[in-house]
RNA sequence: UGGGAGAUCGGCUAAUGGUAGGCCGGCAGGCUCUGGACCUGCUAGUGGGGGUUCGAAUCCCUCUCUCCCAGCCA
């Protein structure tokens, strides 16, 4: 309930349970026995099975099918008050054995069970089964529509017959298609299953599609209202590519999340020319797409960090980013140039550059351009960080629909990946749990309930879109 | 093989007898202190066959394919 309300629904004052109607139930059981269309039946589930028939043969009428309404009452009061055991008797509805919709076969309405409700505690010992207990609900409430999942197409004859044969109001119900995305499963026995069997770490994990997942994950509401509203609903069973939603999900964060530098995966660089001790607080745009988000400053000094992926000492054509020699922005600060490279065992572990001072808050005097800009954090400032990074949770479009395939088998090992050297601009040590931000050319983020005082943690909601990305699987190939 | 439901660009979805449109993706270009965002253009579809009609995605017939149903689960 706290995330629908999340999600942005309030119901007010309409919060109703079907446990509120048992009694009204159970008068309606009634009447359908004194009218001769319902009956208790002895049958164990087993028997009741084997009577059934098949999709293509008829089912046989239970020998107790034809008890009289006197004998009928007697036995419904005697379940109800307790007088047998679980699964010893049922009421079933009388409607037709031979019916070629199998939940039309007398369907069982009321089945015995000596179980206290978490609401109306040991009151009952008989339970309404989901299929006598819809309509009812529905027809009570005084509700217009009633929504349900298209493998409910095949209930609603039933649905319709219940209410009818009461001659009660009936309200219309409607079916359409469960909402699917690849490489996810939806339903709620799998996810319980993931849960459950610690394949994930709970029901807020952020790689489930469950709403506590995807809000510690960062979705917005906007992001999932919006999200909804383009796939639309139909009564076509489909899959909806991740990747829409990861869309939606850029779209909104875009247009509101702050933007904050930190460096994933940390390279040292020190400006030679930058003296030691010396720090410049340097102005940065919190939100360009709204003006109103304001400014902020950013420490900048001589010993830095940037982004491992944002140098290459032999870069191919279209790499624009830092490279022996060559010059680039460090965004809100200077043009940088790499003047040196110092390797241990063959790996780069620190760069030597050096500044123009001329080009202090990002701009030449002279007017020459540069091909990038990089993001940085001061060396001294930085906070560190743990990111998880999270990764799609199957390997497969479709885990659920792999015919006598467990969808298990399909789970991707590297769906989540922890980063615990991360460094963040100071500024992100004052967000709050669940606050939603963006590392500029990197994705969006969002704090995770985990942090302490002790721990920053950051958990990636979705990369930004990478041209870079593409352009070298293109080259690859 | 009984019953129910469904089929429109690569994906999702509109159009209910009158110009097959939108979004995502993909491709090409522009712009940019985020290789982000934004802007422009292009791409591409009515499952097959027959019929009714001046005119069919839409109505009729037929075929094909997909999904759901044999819980005292929901």
């Amino acid at each position: 309930m706290e995330d629908v309300k999340w999600l942005g629904f309030d119901w007010e004052d309409r919060l109703f349970f079907a446990s509120d109607y048992f009694d009204q139930m159970y008068e309606y059981a009634v009447q359908l026995v004194k009218a001769g269309k319902a009956y208790v039946d002895d049958l164990s589930a087993e028997e009741i099975s084997a009577y059934r028939g098949t999709l293509t043969t008829p089912g046989r009428n239970s020998p107790y099918r034809d008890r009289s309404v006197e004998e009928n009452l007697d036995l419904l009061e005697r379940m109800r008050k307790g007088e047998f055991a679980n699964g010893e008797k049922v009421l079933r509805a009388k409607i037709d054995m031979a019916h070629p919709n199998m939940n039309m076969r007398d369907p069982v309405m009321y089945r015995i069970l000596h179980a206290a409700h978490h609401r109306t505690g040991n009151k009952w010992c008989i339970y309404p089964t989901y299929d006598w207990a819809h309509g009812l609900e529905d027809s009570i409430e005084r509700i217009t529509h009633s929504l349900c999942t298209l493998e409910f197409e095949n209930h609603r004859p039933l649905y319709d017959w219940f209410l009818d044969e009461l001659g009660v109001y009936h309200p219309q119900q409607i079916e359409f298609a469960r909402l699917n995305l690849t490489y996810m499963v939806m339903s709620k026995r799998m996810l319980k299953e993931l849960v459950e069997e610690g394949y994930v770490r709970g029901w807020d994990d952020p790689r489930l599609p469950t709403i506590c997942g995807m809000r510690r994950r960062g979705y917005s509401p906007t992001a999932i209202r919006n999200f909804c509203k383009r796939i639309g609903v139909s009564k076509v069973n489909s899959i909806i590519p991740f990747e829409l939603l990861e869309h939606c999900v850029r779209e909104d964060l875009n247009k509101t999340a702050p933007r904050f530098m930190g460096v994933l995966h940390p390279l040292k660089v020190v400006i030679e020319n930058y003296p030691e001790g010396k720090v410049e607080e340097m102005e940065a745009i919190n939100n360009p797409e709204d003006p109103a988000a304001g400014t902020r400053k950013v420490p900048f000094s001589r010993e830095l960090y940037i982004e491992q992926s944002d140098f290459m000492e032999n870069p191919p054509k279209k790499f624009y980013r830092l490279a022996p020699g060559r010059e680039v922005r460090f965004r809100y600060a200077y043009f940088v140039t790499c003047t040196d490279v110092i390797k241990e065992n063959d790996e780069v572990v620190e760069l030597r550059c050096t500044v123009d001072p001329e080009t202090r808050g990002g701009d030449a005097p002279d007017g020459r351009k540069v091909k990038s800009t990089i993001h940085w954090v001061s060396a001294s400032h930085a906070v560190d960080a743990e990111v998880r990074l999270y990764d799609k949770l199957f390997t497969v479009e479709d885990p659920a629909g792999r015919k006598g395939r467990d969808f298990k088998e399909f789970l991707n090992p590297n769906s989540l990946t922890t980063l615990t050297s991360c460094k963040v601009e100071p500024a992100v040590r004052n967000l709050k749990p669940f606050d939603r931000f963006q590392f500029e050319r990197l994705g969006y983020f969002c704090i995770d309930p985990d942090t302490t005082a002790e721990r920053l943690v950051i958990n990636r909601t979705v990369e930004l879109r990478d041209t870079w990305a593409k352009i070298q699987k293109k080259l690859k190939r």
